[in-house]
DNA sequence: CTGTGACTAATAGTCCGTT
DNA sequence: GAACGGACTATTAGTCACA
């Protein structure tokens, strides 16, 4: 049982915008959001609301539901740990 | 093509809530989130980031990547407008 | 091409309550 | 049971200059 305190994104990623051989600034572009923005997701340094999900899932050609369900197999059997419980 | 500004996910957490038969309090208190803050969320007012998401599905034991494919469906050929763009 | 710090504006999320 | 409000803190959104 790991605790963690936030889902983050960052190694899902980086691997799906390697596989596509984007840049981060092509990336950014495509998806409409700033070059540091993105590399800081991929750095772990901020947590994405659902809305950055959808405009990177969108333009890396995937589905949503896909880019989530690899976080799913990342923090499979994680909690997460709400600091204010 | 509709635009939208943001991803919102109030039908969807309602009629996945009201399925379970769970009130907004109970919901609250198995996700460890507020109440009022729940309200929000099925009101469209507030947007959540990927966490909030992971801890919604899970209080309504579901994937959270099953719940992001409900909104895909309701937000199918949307198109996302970045007012900063 | 990417990491990073610094920064402001905006939003996430909580907690008190009333209708 | 849920909508709604205000006040509040923590965190994210988004940009910039620079290494």
């Amino acid at each position: 049982m790991t605790e963690i305190e936030n889902i983050t994104i960052g190694s899902v990623l980086k691997r799906m915008r390697k596989s596509l051989k984007y840049s981060q600034e092509e990336l950014a572009f495509k998806s409409g959001l700033d070059r540091t923005y993105i590399s800081m997701l991929e750095r772990n340094v901020k947590q994405p609301t659902i809305t950055t999900i959808f405009l990177l899932s969108d333009a890396m050609n995937m589905k949503p539901s896909e880019f989530v369900q690899l976080l799913e197999v990342e923090f499979e059997g994680y909690i997460i740990k709400r600091t204010t419980i």
